[in-house]
DNA sequence: GTGAAAGCGCTAACAC
DNA sequence: GTGTTAGCGCTTTCAC
C-alpha cells in the first residue's frame, strides 16, 4: 500500500497530488484524467472507474486556480449589496449562499457602501472581472454603460431591486409597496401621514426610496390629501435612523397621527421614539414598515411583506442557469408583496391631548 | 495615440491586456512588468514609471487566477458560519467583510448548515484547500485531528467563539455570560428560572450553548438554588424557536417567573409568547437575552451585550496578519460582555393569579 | 537594472 | 478510447 503512495514527502511535508500523480499512479495520461473527472465522454468505464479509485486514494482535487487559468471560468460569483448588517441583506445573502453552495460556486461578498465603491466595483480594471463568472448586484444600480462594460467583459449579471436594459432583474413593484402602506393608512382616516425613507443624497442613488415615496404620493393623491413636505424624514434604513426621525417628526407643531416607514427596521426605530416620547401606539400613532423582518411579529407591526430571502435564492439561480449556458436577455421578474395588518395600526383618533 | 493601442480587436470583442501586452507597449520584458506592477526593488524609476502609466492606459490587471497559479496565494479567505441568516451571524459577516475588503482581498462565506457541511469543509478532499488562504470558522468547532489537517495544508485559520489549540481565537467567556445573565435574574428574587438555549442534539456541537447553560447552573448553585430540568427548554437561536420554548415553559404546572434566553432573537420569541399567552413582562415574566440585537432597545429588553461586528473585524484581522507573514501561534482572545438592564426584567412577584 | 525561460496545474485540440 | 502537447497569464530563478 505505502509503497504505491506517489505522494512526495518534501520536508515532511507531503505535496498535494496534482493530475500527474494520479494519471501515473493510473497508468493512464493526465487528460484521461481529466476526462475522467469531469464526466466527459470517451473513457472506457474501467478506466473511468480507476482513475476515480485513485484520486480518491490521493485526495486529489482540482487546483481551481489552474482550472480557472485554463477554462477561464472560475465557479464562483460575486454578492453586491449595501449595508451588509441589515436585515433585508442578510437574508438575500443567505438566500444566495443556499443556492450557490449547492450548485458548487462560491459566493463572494462584497460590501457596496458609497458610489466610489460601486464604481471601483464596475470600472475598467476592476478586479471583479476574471475574478468571479458573474456578480448580483443588490439594490445596486447599474448605468447603461455600465452595463455594456460590464457585458462586454463576459460578466453574467443579475440585478435584484433595480433593472437594466441588458440583464434579467428581480423587482417588486415599490410603488406598489407605498401605496399599499399608505393606503391603508388612509382607510383607517390618517391624514397627517409622515414618511420615513431612505438617505436625501443617497449615495447609491437607491431608486427603491423614490418609487416608495413615489407610491405615498400617489396614495395621498388618490384620497385628496395635499402631502405635507415636513412630514418626509429620513431614516437611513436603520433602527436609530428610524427612531431619530420619528423623533424629529414627533416634534413638530402639528405631529403626524400616523406614519410610513419604508423598512421595518426604521418602523421600529419609530416605534421606539413613539415609547420614548410617551405616544401610545397604535392609539395615538399607527406605524406601518416594509418587509416582515422576523421581529415585526413580536412588536405586531403591521407591515408590506416581501419574500426577501427568495429574492436571493432566485437572483443566485438565475445567475448560475446563465453561467450554465443559458442565453438569457433582459428580464424583470416582479416579486409579491403582501400588506400584513397587525396592531401598530389603528383608526385614526381625532385631536389628541398632550 | 489609437495606432500604439496594443489591444486586439477579435470578432470586435476587445481582448483584455495580458502582461505581454503591457510588456510590449512599455518596450520591456514582462518580468520587469511584473516587478514594476508589485512594487518590486530592481527597477529603474524612469521604467517603473512607464510601466505604471502603460498599464494605466491598457487598463491592465494581473488576471487572478494566473497569479494564484504562480504564486500559490488566491488573496481570498473564507468565511464560515452556521446559521447565516441570523442577526449575530450578519453581523460577523459585515464586520469581517470591511476590514477584507480594505486590505484587498475577497472574502467568501460559506454556509455550515450540519456536520456534513462542516466535514466536508475540513476533509482533505475539501474545496478549501488551494481555493483560499485562510478561513474563519464562526462558532463551528474545530477537532484536535482537523486543526493538524488544516495547518497541514498550510491554510491560516482563525475560530470565533471556539478555540483549538493550534489556532488563534476570539471568544467570550460563555460560562460568565450565563452567570451574569441569572444572576441579574437571581438579584431580582427570582427562584424559578428557565432557560432557552440551542437544539439538544446540535448537529454542530455549539460549545456555546452548553457553557451558557453552565453558567446558568453555577448562578443557580451559588444561590442554593435546585435547578429544575423541566425548565430548560431549547430554542434554536431563532425568533419561532424561543417563541415556541417559551410556550412550552408557560404551559407547565408551575411555570417560571424568569428566563434566560441564550440569544436575543430567542428571548424576542419569549416576549411574543409571553404576549400571546396574555403574560406582562415584566411584571409576571422577566426576560434576559443575548447579544444586545439592534432591536433590544426597542423592545426593551435587558440583555447580555457582546460587541459583536468587532469580532468579524478583529477575526478577519487577526487571519490576515497570519497571511502578511507574521507567525501566531494559538492564542485566546477573550472579549468583553456587558449587562445591560432594561425593562423586561423586573423583581419577582410571589403568587401569581392566573 | 533587465531579460529569457522554466514552471504553476490544469484543459482542449489534435493525432492516433 | 487514449496520449501528446500547446497554451492559459503570471512569478521567479538565473544570467547578463
Amino acid at each position: 500500500m505505502a509503497q504505491d503512495e506517489p505522494d512526495d514527502d518534501i520536508a515532511g511535508v507531503r505535496r498535494r497530488a496534482t493530475i500527474e500523480d494520479v494519471a501515473a499512479a493510473a497508468g493512464v495520461s493526465v487528460a484521461t484524467v481529466s476526462r475522467a473527472m469531469r464526466g466527459l465522454p470517451n473513457v472506457a468505464f474501467s478506466t473511468r472507474e480507476r482513475v476515480a479509485e485513485v484520486a480518491t486514494r490521493l485526495a486529489y482535487r482540482a487546483d481551481p486556480a489552474a482550472t480557472r487559468l485554463a477554462t477561464g471560468r472560475s465557479r464562483s460569483v460575486a454578492l453586491a449589496v449595501p449595508l451588509l448588517n441589515s436585515w433585508y441583506f442578510s437574508q438575500v445573502v443567505s438566500g444566495a449562499e443556499a443556492v450557490c453552495s449547492a450548485e458548487g460556486y462560491d459566493m463572494i461578498v462584497m460590501g457596496v457602501t458609497g458610489d466610489e465603491d460601486r464604481r471601483a466595483l464596475v470600472d475598467e480594471t476592476s478586479s471583479i472581472h476574471r475574478r468571479v463568472d458573474g456578480i448580483i448586484f443588490v439594490d445596486i444600480p447599474v448605468s447603461s454603460d455600465e452595463a455594456e462594460l460590464l457585458d462586454h467583459h463576459d460578466l453574467a449579471v443579475v440585478t435584484v431591486g433595480n433593472s437594466t436594459d441588458r440583464f434579467p432583474s428581480l423587482v417588486i413593484d415599490d410603488v406598489h409597496v407605498g401605496e399599499l402602506a399608505v393606503g391603508h393608512l388612509i382607510s383607517l382616516g390618517h391624514t397627517r401621514i409622515a414618511v420615513i425613507g431612505g438617505q436625501r443624497i443617497d449615495p447609491l442613488g437607491f431608486h427603491v426610496s423614490d418609487s416608495r415615496r413615489a407610491g405615498y404620493h400617489a396614495a395621498l393623491d388618490r384620497a385628496d390629501i395635499v402631502a405635507d413636505p415636513a412630514l418626509a424624514a429620513l431614516g437611513n434604513y436603520s433602527v436609530c435612523g428610524g427612531r431619530d426621525a420619528m423623533q424629529t417628526l414627533l416634534a413638530l407643531d402639528e405631529p403626524p397621527t400616523a406614519v410610513f416607514a419604508m423598512s421595518d427596521e426604521m418602523a421600529f426605530g419609530a416605534l421606539l421614539a413613539a415609547r420614548e416620547a410617551g405616544i401610545e401606539v397604535p392609539d395615538e400613532l399607527s406605524v406601518v414598515g416594509v418587509d416582515d423582518h422576523d421581529v415585526s411579529v413580536v412588536v405586531d407591526l403591521t407591515t408590506v411583506r416581501q419574500p426577501v430571502a427568495d429574492h436571493g435564492a432566485r437572483a443566485a439561480r438565475l445567475l448560475i442557469s446563465q453561467l450554465e449556458g443559458e442565453r438569457v436577455g433582459p428580464s424583470r421578474d416582479e416579486r409579491p408583496v403582501e400588506l400584513v395588518v397587525r396592531r401598530s395600526t389603528a383608526p385614526c383618533r381625532p385631536a389628541r391631548v398632550r
